[in-house]
DNA sequence: TTCCGGTGATAATTCGCATTAGCATCTTGA
DNA sequence: TCAAGATGCTAATGCGAATTATCACCGGAA
């Protein structure tokens, strides 16, 4: 000690000046010189425990964070975390021991649950557990979903990518192309982003008066070209590589007799050098506004929603219909 | 509460028996069933609190834990810490915090510093502030290095990579191809890898009765040839491909006119499609290792230091020098 | 001299849990 | 019948900080 209370020390600590409770500034000046000498700092979990704040943000995921893929999904989201969380001054806390049995999925909620150690959560993953979220939800944990999420019996906080807008402009260049008969490859199903897609490829379809199927993932080539489809728009990117060499097979050239637009679903990795025209997802901005939103929620609570847009991206694999 | 007291909630929730305190199997449901119901999870800041311990593992490194470029260094090193760390049911701290101002480079003990908030730390960087290390082994933080330290005034608790061992063995395979003037471009300076590597080259060539010297990183090519220089061993990959580059431009072939062999420092991210002979510093492992050690230190103490083999590679340019 | 307002610091309490000591109640043996 | 030992649970305390309620002191006004 130099001299002086614990509580002196908490207060120059902490509010470095206040109209309720004074310190003289020699006093002050000896606290910190103590402080500096010794490199004293507080302990965080009693801080976080007398006062309910730690400035730490957790974050879940589903799968491992740090993928053995170096091409991964998740990483662009966590590079955007980390800056934004480095800025705002807050460490993060990876949820690794969420895995209650080996081999079974990650949830937020086992026995040893310690997701209330941060003072709110980012939670990442393609799909989510339902009832994870509506627990965190009905508990008041502060969180923010990375990703649209709708299911959980109540308004979800959440930064997700706005597929719809960018599934239709890409409808509006194929039609302002010539193509009148498009198709959607993919499930359309099994998560928001999938049946966001879907969404969009219709309402483009209609906004656009062109002619819109939706086929199944597993939808061979012959089934498009015998429904005299010019364009399709594949949900899967390993889809959407199998289907371009499928055409290559039969001899079709892309986009010559046939324009193939990716959605930018990746759930299996596939190598690939056909530039294809989609969109980017934003993932690494949508890292930043998760963890502004989640800051945001700390603060003033809220249930922030937020999409923000894809940038597209022209490829070569969308041309004028054949024929015009 | 389910009729029963604090204390008791706390028992059967940690000590499932003992012979101390005892708690009738039914008193037990009781309360089980009631934290089942109501899904209620300790306060792990209260836990830390009362017995110091939380299953917490601070990560601490000089950069960016999540980098931009796919291929980075400390990937690897990452991956193997959250496999382990999943496995013995620790979460993981990511100190992002810790960059003091912006621009500033990373430091631990910095005035908001949250190091002990976790049960122990892995360190992580090409080279670490020995000040930090030093104040670490002060105030008895429990901690590993993800690398070999041994600068900070006392043995500092390690994980690194046997280059010794691994460059004297290259350096074995190229004597008994046949060479005998060989050369070690690079620093040999500037952490302790470095001068690992340097070390095992001058052993190497000691115990193999070959002639070796040291040249610095910026060394032209010129002066290897004149002095008659068949294997160069490449600190930095950098450097190593641009030697390789140098060569071809004057039309000499490798590894026909001059074998060259990497030693594995990447500071400088580079591209190439050439395929060293050299090793391959086990990173994952090292990941695993450290935080095994890292449990075995908080559990019984001591001050572990582990030096892991490196896997030969053998690549393709290395070759029996010429003339034989 | 006494009362009062303003200053500057501190004692006491709280957070949620682990831990220790101790208190009832019940058994058992002499 | 009573002491000694088991058994099952709880009251009390501590961890390290933040917060609140007080307290001691000093100078000036009455």
């Amino acid at each position: 000690m130099a001299g002086v209370s614990q509580t002196t020390v908490s207060l120059v600590l902490n509010k470095r000046g206040d109209a309720e409770v004074r310190i003289a500034p020699e006093t002050r000046e000896r606290v910190l010189r103590v402080i500096k000498e010794t490199g004293y700092v507080a302990d965080p979990a009693a801080r976080r425990l007398a006062d309910g704040r730690n400035r730490i943000l957790g974050v879940f995921t589903y799968e491992a964070v740090f993928p053995t893929e170096s091409a991964d999904f998740y990483h662009p989201f966590l590079v955007g975390i980390e800056e934004r969380a480095e800025e705002i001054g807050c460490d993060l806390l990876l949820f690794t021991s969420a895995r209650a049995v080996s081999g079974a999925r990650r949830q937020i909620f086992n026995e040893e649950s310690r997701v209330r150690l941060a003072d709110g959560c980012l939670l990442l993953g393609r799909t989510v557990d339902r009832d994870d979220l509506a627990r965190l939800l009905a508990e008041g944990i502060p969180f923010v979903s990375v990703g649209r999420r709708d299911d959980a019996g109540g308004p979800v906080p959440y930064v997700g990518a706005d597929y719809p807008s960018a599934v239709r402009a890409l409808v509006e260049q194929a039609v302002a192309l010539g193509h009148r008969r498009l198709a959607y490859v993919g499930a359309g199903t099994g998560g928001e982003s999938r049946a966001d897609r879907l969404r969009g490829f219709h309402e483009g379809v209609a906004a656009n008066g062109a002619d819109g199927r939706h086929l199944p993932p597993e939808a061979p080539l012959e089934d498009l070209v015998a429904a005299g489809v010019t364009a399709v728009f594949v949900e899967e990117y390993a889809d959407c590589v199998a289907l371009a060499r499928a055409a290559g097979e039969r001899d079709m050239e892309i986009p010559r007799d046939l324009s193939i637009l990716t959605l930018g679903a990746f759930t299996r990795p596939v190598q690939a050098d056909t530039d294809f025209t989609g969109f980017r997802i934003p993932r690494r901005e949508m890292g930043h506004r998760a963890v502004h939103l989640l800051a945001e929620v700390l603060e003033t609570g809220g249930t922030p929603q937020e999409l923000l847009p894809c940038e597209l991206i022209a490829g070569s694999t969308l041309a004028p219909a054949s024929g015009m």
